[in-house]
DNA sequence: TCACCTGTCACTTTTGAATGGT
DNA sequence: AACCATTCAAAAGTGACAGGTG
């Protein structure tokens, strides 16, 4: 374990080398997801992660965070959104930009950005959907990117919108050490992070609170599965215009129209939808009659928790009202609400959070939940829950697409 | 002007199921 | 029946490319 723990401190580098290096050892634990078939480890989230003496101090509950561009960002969740990652590294798109509020206007803060594992599963684009088709590759955390403007002053953080568009994704972890990591085919959620600092030092030690977006999360993919998310990348990113017009490029006119031709409808394309009592064509994007605006399912919040900080892991779960509707294992249709209204988030709160992105620790932690079987492939449902078949008590809902 | 970003496409590599031999 | 090696198709990854942005 020391070795690795040497091992990620020589790979963090520049900027944020030494908050990487800090959290190395703590991540080290929880790189590596409990498997769902052990329903034997040990389920206390302090033991888990060994780390009950790292404490962390909280920002003001009071600072709110709200994602941008939310309407662009609720389309590509509503088709289950796709993410391509290069050895050289790809921009995330739609850029990630947030607005804050409530930050002291003369406090020092840093915005940092990491993506963590939705889950524990590796996923696969069969017949137009996303299925589960194993395990999960581990996750190599200690990356973040940290927003160039860091450190400044609260008062220039709130002055107008941050934007991430910088960040890069990739799958070789022997690129620009700037970059970060994921794997093909696994599902993931940014995460933003604000620390009361002024320099990488006091980054270790600040407050610090974590925000997520349910609508970013995507499945990272090195070619498009899903033609709905190609297009709607095309029409909406600028430096794909090229390919809005076919008449344009030679190269947009042959293989698409292959491609379409390939993907033509057959018999097997066609799927009985047992809740609507009716076929359904066999793609994402018609699923359902209300597919124009599917639903934007409530269950993740705020709820993702801060791999690196085990800070919150002090079992105080439902102290306080919003502790209440951020605990992971009691998601409330009342922040569903307060989600929709304002699109605005509060970091979570006091709770196992380090294992919330992770549905084998919360299944394993309640006694009432029995683990479904993974070894029998999951439909995924696009547009969120799975079926309350599947899971029939659990109120994890992993609510996703 | 030019560095950079995008999706496309042809090609290569990897994966995993099927098959057959011991 | 169990194990191992081989084959082969499908899936996934790679890199060059043209057309675009800033």
């Amino acid at each position: 374990m020391l070795d690795d723990n040497n091992l990620f401190q020589r790979a963090a580098s520049s900027a944020y080398a030494s908050m990487a290096a800090f959290t190395a050892a703590a991540n080290m634990y929880n790189s590596f997801y409990p498997s769902t078939s052990n329903t034997n480890v040990n389920m206390d989230p302090v033991n888990y992660i060994n780390c009950q003496d790292m404490k962390r101090e909280r920002l003001d509950p009071k600072v709110r965070v709200k994602l941008e561009d939310m309407d662009l960002w609720s389309r590509f969740y509503s088709l289950g959104n796709e993410m391509i990652i290069t050895k050289n590294g790809r921009r995330l798109f739609p850029n990630l930009r947030v607005t804050i509020s409530e930050l002291d206007p003369n406090t020092k803060y840093m915005f940092l950005l990491d993506i963590v594992p939705m889950d524990d599963n590796r996923y696969k684009y069969h017949e137009s959907s996303w299925n589960i088709s194993g395990k999960a590759e581990p996750h190599m955390y200690g990356r973040y990117y940290v927003h160039p403007d860091s450190p400044q002053t609260g008062a220039q953080w709130m002055k107008q919108s941050i934007l991430f568009n910088k960040v890069k994704i990739t799958n070789s972890p022997m690129q620009n050490p700037n970059h970060i990591i994921l794997n093909s085919m696994h599902r993931y959620i940014p995460r933003l992070h604000i620390v009361q600092a002024s320099d990488s030092y006091s980054m270790r030690t600040g407050p610090l609170s974590t925000f997520v977006f349910q609508e970013t999360v995507f499945i990272a993919v090195t070619a498009y599965q899903n033609d709905q998310i190609t297009k709607l990348k095309i029409n909406n990113n600028p430096f794909a215009k090229g390919f809005r017009e076919p008449t344009h490029g030679k190269k947009v006119n042959a293989k698409p129209l292959k491609r379409l031709q390939t993907n033509l409808p057959s018999e097997k394309s066609l799927k009985y939808d047992e809740n609507l009592h009716r076929p359904y064509k066999n793609d994402s994007s018609l699923l359902s009659v209300n597919s124009s605006s599917p639903p934007l399912q409530s269950t993740m919040h705020g709820a993702i928790a801060d791999s690196t900080t085990p800070t919150y892991l002090d079992n105080s779960v439902g102290d306080h009202e919003q502790d209440s509707d951020m605990n992971p294992m009691n998601f409330s249709s009342s922040y569903h609400q307060h989600f929709q209204a304002n699109s605005f988030y509060s970091s979570y709160a006091s709770d196992s959070s380090p294992m919330i992105y992770n549905p084998a620790y919360t299944y394993m932690n309640s006694a009432a939940n029995p683990i479904p079987s993974t070894s029998t492939p999951m439909h995924f449902n696009p547009y969120g829950r799975y079926p309350s078949s599947v899971y029939p008590t659990n109120n994890y809902n992993p609510a996703f697409f």
